[in-house]
DNA sequence: CGTAGACTTGACACTACTCAATTGGAGTGG
DNA sequence: CCACTCCAATTGAGTAGTGTCAAGTCTACG
């Protein structure tokens, strides 16, 4: 493993503001995130940086700009499981799976670090607080994937709609991509249709509807949510699936176990910030 | 740690043989794993094993029985997740999280083994190999909510109920519950319609016309799948999601990185029986 | 033999889809 | 600077697929 030279003057990348969320990460795990983000790439939007069916390659963290995950039946409908923010992690299974059962793509110009799998069992061994932070965010991947679920299944196109635009504020929040309640949305309206299980006449009559009641605005890819508590309302919204509670006291006794390895000052007080 | 005494007469339980599926785990991988489940405890039906805005309990692992993962909207609207069976685990990311975002509830009398979070945390030191079996069925549910997602936005309500049908023929089969093609499905239409994101009537009529075509035949609970092909094109199943594909050479390298605390003779070649 | 819960079926309403036409911008080439 | 093109967004009209309501029917079981 290589370490980033000691500069002081890291960024904070979105990943390094989403994991902070959870837990107050030390210096040294810091500068080991910097290291894993270390390798950078950018890619034009619409290129697939994962395809359904393809082999894994490395695990990919985005740094700047949106993609979607998403999975296509044969006959060419196909089903947005989740936006990709940057913060977020791409293949995170690929130590796990040999081929991938969704594709990845660009919606922007993005900007994505990438390191070799192998990294995450050196990190579960060097740096296990941090490889914990990692899981929380993959476990989170999956509980925004179940509430989606609640929402093709038993919510309204119009509840639907309002649900997932509170769950992007919310979201882009973390990382400081959202001031107010506006935030720049860089999807057509065939995304969001195959993001909500709808076509893209209704989702258009949809967002109408919530425009009308002015509960939003659309100003091109500028959308301004006028009132998101009774947005909230409408999408039956519980941030509770988001998980945005501080790192329990019970992950301390499990992963910071007998130390091994890892000499870096981790008594800090997790909840200090809390 | 306690290990369990080293009898050689170990019964194979549904965890062990859905991990097996994946890797070939060694005698002491084995015996850890008895050990987690040593612990067990019988549940009637309709018991909530875990429950919605609850904090995490103990990590469970289903031993026999069903179970349904749920969530609800506060005006009682409810859709199921996935169906809980024999080798699943309930509650794995109580370390990472707080509380539940979702409901377990048993469908049938279930025996459930528990075991306190911290022995996770102890397993990923100790039992590498066996943590990241573990983490490849957790993977392995997200893989399927996102399917899932995939039947309620895009499939039909036909497709959608194919689709299960096969899903759970073939988790079932894994863990010896399915022969040829019948299962005993202990599913009243009122779940199967929360699970679909339909509603009574329509999935009593969806199954009618199965029936009728001649693709299934039910008796009570037990479910017969007269051609598993048809069943699965008419589905639009592709079982890639599941990842029944055994472990990736690139997970040895990740994983079993440097030894501490752990001498089991681990050379097996994980591709024997592939 | 009576009751309760699950299953079935018919009739009808409504949400969301399809088809089709139109508008609006952003870029491009003359 | 003005057609022209392309793609996304809109809107209308008609329809298909599902939902709702309501009335049975079946089965298990006390």
């Amino acid at each position: 493993m290589t370490r980033a030279p000691a500069s002081r003057a890291l960024d904070t990348t979105p990943l390094w503001l989403k994991l902070s969320s959870y837990l107050v990460l030390s210096e040294e795990e810091k500068m080991y995130l910097a290291d894993l983000e270390r390798t950078i790439a950018r890619e034009p939007p619409r290129t697939d940086l994962l395809q359904q069916g393809e082999k894994y390659r490395d695990v990919r963290i985005i740094r700047d700009g949106w993609a979607i995950r998403h999975k296509a039946l044969p006959d060419g409908r196909r089903q947005v499981v989740n936006f990709v923010l940057p913060g977020d992690i791409i293949g995170m299974y690929c130590t796990l799976f040999e081929s991938a059962d969704h594709s990845v793509t660009t919606l922007t110009a993005v900007e994505v670090a990438s390191f070799p799998p192998e990294r995450i069992g050196e990190m579960f061994r060097s740096f296990p607080r941090l490889a914990a932070a990692l899981a929380w965010s993959g476990a989170r991947e999956e509980a925004m994937v179940a509430e989606r679920l609640l929402s093709l299944g038993r919510r309204t196109a119009l509840e639907r709609t309002a649900h997932l635009i509170v769950e992007l504020l919310r979201r882009l929040s973390v990382v400081n991509m959202a001031t107010d309640g506006h935030f720049v949305l860089p999807v057509t309206q065939e995304i969001l249709a195959d993001a909500l299980g709808l076509s893209i006449v209704h989702i258009n009559r949809t967002l109408r509807r919530l425009r009308d009641s002015g509960l939003i605005e659309l100003n091109g890819q500028r959308i301004t949510v006028n009132d998101v508590r009774q947005l909230a309302s409408v999408g039956q919204f519980d941030e509770l699936y988001l998980h945005l509670i501080r790192v329990p006291k019970r992950l301390e006794r499990a992963f910071a176990g007998p130390r091994h390895q890892n000499n870096n000052k981790r008594e800090d007080d997790d909840r200090a910030k809390a």
